[in-house]
RNA sequence: GCCGGAAUAGCUCAGUCGGUAGAGCAACUGAUUCGUAAUUAGUAGGUCGGAGGUUCGAAUCCUCUUUCCGGCACCA
């Protein structure tokens, strides 16, 4: 006699075991027909579920989270149902929900093409159309195993010996497919309605490029078409804001065959990065940073020494000459300790905070070069801090304020925050571990954002919080980091004396805010989708004249505004003032400055911004105040 | 690095069955001096990423290679 207990705290008594399903028909048959999964006492089940005893019972239908992601948990054994009739030697392997979808990883013979891809797609569309029931049982593990086996699909049997014990091994069948799954899964194909297979890539079997590479099959998965629709034109304006596409129709940078991975900054694009470069120096001088430079090329036994020899040899450029080897440097900091290991330090030097914008290159492997994003050659607002046990809570806890204050200057606001702390391998006693992973999750719960925690992804050197963005097609890329370090300092024979006049080694802060300039300036540029905020676009203004006749005073006015610090151009070529307002609007300069006679005789300008509007005529002053109060708001909407 | 796809004029792209390489925009020359997102006429522009092969003949087919694109693995 099961006590059903509804979420609206009704209870409805059942005389004998309910199914889910029963109990959304005894709330409504319209119900029980959109019914996808129910949730029983939290836990998500089937509608087939039987229950026997007294329960909390949630219907779970299209409009909760939970439906959608069921949908596409469904449309990934459709995904394979599909692919088995089509290619019966395929094996099965895992098929995920993901964000916007789903994917399946099958091992077959030969790659999967663009026209099985549709081929696969009609198939999905036309067992869905069946309306095939999905039917759910429970089989003891080695009996499933064989089952497996049996069919000739390995890499279940597989799956299924990593099952814990204590689990039931579950199956799903929908007509002639038979899948290991946990599920739930919606009741009946006929429930899927809108998806799309999006993509066929490679995959390495369990993650591990040691293994064999599988073909991932990616889909995208929603409620109805309309859905899809939506989510497919939102692909494409996201693509429209690449940054290589923009890159180039701005002319900001290139990069070329000769030399991959490393960018050809244009002029234009170069203003950018100088900018953000000039505002974090100066922001860095205000907080008590050093600057520094050091050598881009290093003898090779600075980095034995170091350690990174033995670990990145393949990932470092290297050079000779004279009987010495050397690297290209891929990080600062070995240089950063020798600096601080010139003369003897004092405790009373800590903390001891040393930037550099150095060049580094690291050979990344060919496969991850990705535009802007992912470089062979990059510049870091870099940072390193030497400081005390005792002085890394402070100093996370400011630098994280100073991160977040760029960030808003920057306009971002969404950031994932990461916590890695320590991995089975590392040095440093569990003592100071306890104490700088301590330090770091304290400094994340006093941002008052939400953090992840990564058990065992720190360095084997200590503990790190990522700060991670994402581009315009929802790829994340992480930008700031900070990173404790026990051990490099200890390494390259850094010392400071302490106040009893021991010999003490300072631990070492590795922080960076955007992390590496080209990422960041990759991200910003998909964030506005081109068109930045005017403290860091390229030309800020271009002054137009509308005939010859008013060249000379619109070339008065470039230069004024020139001398005053601003980046501004003239147009002066005889073409019509609409063509040259939709070559500057299309180049996303802020603001446009028309002269015609009447402005040129009442002394003013006309200014039109990129968005169209029409912002009147006014005083050149009035315009010089509008510029720099706009350029002083930064990237944020309010000042 | 691994799996798959791609590379044609400065840019965006077309090019059928292997049969003399095409468009729009940009560029250049001229006309036009114009009031808020494309004035107009003409001219020029290419060893089809590179190397080899098949063929009477290759942008097209094959092999190798470089780079890029999408994933995967990696990311000090």
């Amino acid at each position: 006699m099961p006590v059903i207990t509804l979420p609206d705290g009704s209870q409805r008594v059942f005389d004998a075991p309910v199914s889910v399903h029963d109990i959304a028909a005894a709330i409504g048959p319209g119900l029980a027909r959109v019914a996808l999964a129910g949730k029983v006492n939290g836990r998500l089940v089937d509608t087939s579920r039987t229950l026997t005893e007294d329960a909390e019972v949630a219907i779970i239908t299209e409009r909760d989270p939970e439906g959608l992601d069921i949908i596409r948990h469904s449309s990934a054994h459709l995904l394979a149902h599909a692919v088995k009739q089509l290619h019966p030697s395929a094996q099965v392997t895992i098929g995920p929900v993901i964000e916007n979808g789903f994917y399946y990883d099958f091992a077959f013979e030969r790659p999967f093409t663009p026209d099985d891809l549709a081929q696969i797609q009609a198939r999905m569309e036309e067992l869905a159309a069946q309306d095939i029931p999905l039917e759910r049982s429970v089989m003891p593990r080695d009996e499933a195993a064989a089952f497996f086996r049996n069919m000739g699909e390995e890499y279940k049997a597989q799956i299924i010996a990593d099952i814990p014990t204590n689990e039931d091994i579950s199956l799903y069948r929908q007509a002639d497919f038979i899948d290991l799954c946990r599920g739930p899964h919606v009741p009946s194909t006929g429930k899927l309605k809108a998806f799309k297979l999006m993509k066929v890539a490679g995959a390495y079997w369990r993650g591990d490029s040691r293994n064999e590479m599988l073909q991932r099959i990616y889909g995208t998965a929603w409620l109805d078409q309309k859905a899809l629709k939506a989510y497919l034109h939102r692909l494409e304006e996201a693509e429209k804001r690449d940054h290589r596409k923009v890159g180039k129709a701005l002319d900001l940078f290139h990069v070329q065959e000769e030399a991959p991975g490393m960018v050809f900054w244009h002029d234009r694009g170069w203003r950018i990065y100088v900018e953000v470069q000039n505002y974090i120096r100066q922001l860095l001088r205000e907080h008590d940073y050093q600057e520094v430079h050091t050598p881009q090329i290093v003898d090779r036994v600075l980095w034995e020494r170091s350690g990174h020899w033995e670990k990145f040899r393949n990932d470092m450029f290297t050079t000779s000459s004279e009987n010495r080897d050397y690297a290209v440097k891929p990080m600062n900091c070995p240089c950063h300790i020798q600096i601080f290991n010139q003369g003897l330090r004092s405790y009373r030097d800590l903390p001891l905070r040393m930037a550099e914008f150095g060049s580094c290159h690291r050979n990344e492997p060919s496969g991850t070069l990705h535009g802007l994003m992912r470089v062979r050659n990059f510049v870091q607002d870099d940072a390193h801090i030497f400081c005390t046990e005792d002085q890394i809570q402070s100093e996370v806890s400011a630098f994280m304020e100073l991160l977040f204050h760029v960030y808003a200057d920057f306009g971002f606001s969404e950031v994932q925050l990461a916590l890695s702390t320590r991995p089975p391998q590392r040095v440093g006693s569990d003592a100071v571990w306890d104490k700088a992973e301590q330090a770091l999750e304290i400094a994340l719960n006093h941002s008052g954002l939400p953090w992840t925690l990564k058990p065992g992804e720190g360095a084997f050197y200590g503990p790190k919080i990522e700060f991670v963005l994402r581009d315009c097609l929802d790829r994340l890329w992480q930008c700031g980091t900070i990173q404790v370090d026990f051990s490099m300092p200890g390494r390259l024979d850094a010392h400071y004396i302490a106040e009893d006049g021991s010999r003490r080694t300072p631990v070492m802060l590795h922080r960076a805010i955007l992390g590496s300039l080209e990422r960041f300036i990759g991200i910003l540029i998909e964030q506005y989708a081109g068109a930045l905020p005017v403290w860091l676009s390229p030309v800020q203004a271009v002054v137009l004249d509308i005939t010859d006749h008013q060249a000379e005073y619109a070339a008065q006015l470039e230069k004024t505004l020139m001398q005053q610090g601003f980046r501004v151009a003239a147009d002066l070529r005889n073409e019509k003032i609409g063509f040259k307002i939709r070559e500057h609007t299309l180049q996303r300069v802020p603001y446009l400055l028309v002269v015609g006679d009447r402005e040129m005789a009442t002394e003013t300008v006309a200014v039109r911004t990129r968005t169209g509007q029409d912002l009147g005529t006014m005083k050149l002053a009035a315009f010089v105040d509008l510029l720099q109060a706009d350029i002083a708001r930064r990237g944020r909407s309010e000042p």
